[in-house]
DNA sequence: AGGGGTAGGTTTCGAAACGCAACTGACTGC
DNA sequence: GCAGTCAGTTGCGTTTCGAAACCTACCCCT
């Protein structure tokens, strides 16, 4: 019945429409590896420089990044990951092995590890009541506080 | 010193580069909610007819999704997705969960739960040497198998 | 047989986004 | 003074996108 295209009370539109376009999880994973700088994310990504320049203007924008200038005459920022900017990061290890299950014929390029032990890190959905790891299959999605239908004033 | 773009050997980039649009990951998204035909999913994502045309062939192509026909005399075909696809579950999921955090302030619009019991679910990172959730600090990368890092033949 | 509706595209064309390269400005080090 | 680094900015041609019209192919109704 609804015209409206159904990115208005969707979490993974609202995601999309911030971080999802071509260049910003690339730059939001270089960050995440310490690559901080303007000139090294143009050389290391390959980003046009006006593009670099915008997105993170936007990143800044939207308080996923912040500018930390790292000397003065000439001011010289890095750019740094706000809470909000590394709370993506289970949304990037997501992604990285989904690349890997599918891309990386000779095994992954690169492996995530807990920093205490230097064991390779799984990722699950799991279910707190039934303590176990839950399949795609057996996910259900249900409206949730925010939903908009059937919630007229 | 390398002049690489760091797209090579990045499971992110790689997992980018197939779904990394404004549109797929909404495509897919749709498709796991059971919206499977092409005029449902023009009508609930707004999309361009010509994209979406483009889009779905080309997941079809990557072997993300499948089509099946579910009449003849028009041949009429529904998309589906393959275990490729079905695989990048943990993907949304994640999106999902960053979105609801940052930007559903009355609540998230849709929760996840187990088919099951029904209990809204949890996405983590964990290790499982140690048996205990790993936070985005604790994460540290290492060349994995298929690194081209210091793999000169 | 004609008109309306549904489904799944294809075509067209103007607008927006992108990519490249050159340029600027403020320095540092030789 | 001259080269080099860093962080952008500007200009311009190319690619991609978006909206709407158009095209098949079929069904149902009268």
């Amino acid at each position: 019945m609804s015209d409206t295209p159904s990115t208005e009370g969707c979490s993974i539109a609202a995601t999309l429409a911030a971080v999802g376009d071509r260049w910003t999880l690339l730059i939001l994973r270089d960050l995440f590896r310490g690559v901080r700088r303007f000139e090294r994310l143009h050389r290391d990504l390959g980003i046009a420089r006006n593009l670099l320049t915008d997105r993170l203007q936007k990143l800044v924008d939207m308080g996923i990044i912040h500018r930390v200038p790292y000397q003065d005459r000439p001011v010289r920022n890095e750019y740094r990951l706000t809470a909000k900017g590394v709370d993506l990061s289970p949304a990037l290890v997501a992604l990285m092995g989904w690349g890997d299950r599918w891309y990386a014929a000779d095994g992954p390029p690169t492996v995530l590890v807990h920093d205490a032990c230097g064991t390779p890190l799984d990722q699950a959905v799991s279910c707190p009541h039934c303590h176990e790891a839950v399949g795609p299959t057996h996910i259900r999605s249900r409206p949730g506080p925010g939903s908009t239908v059937g919630a007229l004033l």
